[in-house]
DNA sequence: CAAACGATCGGCT
DNA sequence: GCCGATCGTTTGC
């Protein structure tokens, strides 16, 4: 998927309704010269300043979310507990801080690079093992979707998809139980 | 400046 | 199922 059409499929301001959309579609990065890819399997919708589990909660704006109210149509890539990189796309118009969290693939391409950044353990199951197998991290932060680093291929998800609540954020009171969270299965 | 808190993972019981 | 690792980001004093 080019830049241009990265825009607009990210544009609608419909971040559930993309959430879903996405699974299927082919991830790729070309991080140190090594292609990776694989099949986007599972997912998560935050849905801006009405969504309290997102950090762009009531229109939050920090240093570390100022790309959420970006355009939609680039990354969104921050640190979790110290130690983890988690990649999110960001979508919705100029000043609408939606974003979708990548949270599983299953692999395509680049497996050899892939094991060898991950180790054994599961690969691609867990929003910071997408990053590290993919070879993301900060610098990608800000990033176009759509670019020699990273972009999207269009696919049609195989199999059945599953909605449910989010994963690791109880302090997002009622919001919560939103069935926010998409797999395929 | 100090302190608390994670959109997680891997190891262990 | 539980627990510790580990540090960037945020907030409060």
């Amino acid at each position: 998927m080019e830049a241009s059409a990265a825009a607009d499929f990210f544009l609608s301001d419909d971040v559930v309704a993309l959430s879903r959309k996405l699974l299927g579609y082919r991830l790729y990065t070309r991080i140190d010269g090594a292609l990776t890819g694989g099949v986007i399997t599972e997912t998560e919708a935050y849905r801006g300043p009405e969504d309290r589990a997102c950090h762009a909660y009531q229109n939050r704006r920090t240093p570390r979310t100022e790309v959420m109210f970006h355009k939609g149509g680039i990354c969104y890539v921050y640190v979790c507990y110290g130690m983890h990189h988690l990649l999110n796309f960001v979508t919705g118009g100029e000043g609408l801080p939606h974003a979708i969290l990548i949270r599983a693939l299953a692999p395509l391409v680049g497996l050899d690079t892939m094991l060898a950044r991950r180790g054994r353990t599961p690969l691609m199951s867990g929003p910071a093992r997408v990053c590290q197998a993919l070879g993301i991290d900060k610098h990608l932060n800000g990033h176009p979707i759509g670019s020699q680093s990273l972009w999207l291929e269009a696919g049609n998800p195989q199999g059945t998809i599953v909605a449910g609540p989010r994963v690791g954020i109880d302090y997002a009171g009622e919001d919560r139980h939103l069935p926010w969270r998409f797999q395929l299965r």
